[in-house]
DNA sequence: TTCAATGGTTACCTAAAGGTAACTGGTTAC
DNA sequence: GTAACCAGTTACCTTTAGGTAACCATTGAA
């Protein structure tokens, strides 16, 4: 019976890896909080986070927008000009961040004492 | 005043960033879960994940004791046994992978449309 | 005409994560 | 003596994530 817990419990992993795929990686995280905060067009986006480079970028996007994370329009017009828009669906994400932030916050105090109380609170 | 924001967000992402470092990666959520269950020795513990190997299991396990998830305790006695059992903050971790879990069912549902409702509570 | 901006793609390289397998030192069972 | 168990370590290799920089086609401004 032992061994049958066990693969449920493998099983049960199967969603939380798909989660951890979807916010997991250097920069996917900041380029969603980048477009929730209104930023709309690759170039914006990209000049908003300092080091991130057009070429990761334009893979994060895809990935994003296969997760239906965002929206991409192609506006019409010269020159061609793309517009990246938050889904709902996206904005489910924010108590799972929430939930991390917390717990982060929370085991550094537990691995470095640390004492100080700062404002950590979250601002998305 | 958004460039502030912004920064805000940045600094903001650090906790979660450091809970991604502590249950990210291929094993470490494997591990713990065979830990949570009973299994408490190295040779125990590598047999209960198909897959993995020593090398990788050692690491984590190192690396489960700095961030206090789990407490090395060498058993005196021949052959030399060690010990590993979870720790309270450990345990912390059973919401934060739960929300992770429902996030990632509800964004499988999304996705695929699977419109199976299958059982899939945990049993962590 | 040359420069900068638009939204990307391409080829090449590095660093980190993870896999493979042999090996250590010690003990017990056959 | 030899095989199998314990708890790992070591050296080497592959795979993946990410970084660097040049490049494409298009337009509008100087």
């Amino acid at each position: 019976m032992k061994k049958k817990e066990h693969k449920e419990c493998m099983s049960a992993l199967l969603p939380v890896r798909d989660t951890l795929d979807v916010i997991g990686g250097k920069w996917k995280l900041l380029i969603l909080i980048s477009i929730w905060e209104g930023n709309k067009h690759f170039r914006e986006i990209e000049r908003s986070i300092p080091k991130l480079s057009t070429k990761v970028l334009s893979k994060e996007l895809k990935d994003m927008e296969e997760n239906q994370l965002i929206i991409r329009t192609v506006l019409n017009g010269f020159p061609v000009r793309t517009k990246y828009t938050p889904t709902e669906h996206s904005k489910t994400l924010k108590k799972v961040i929430l939930e991390l932030q917390n717990w982060g916050i929370n085991h550094r105090k537990k691995i470095f004492g640390d004492k100080s109380e700062k404002d950590n609170s979250i601002s998305i």
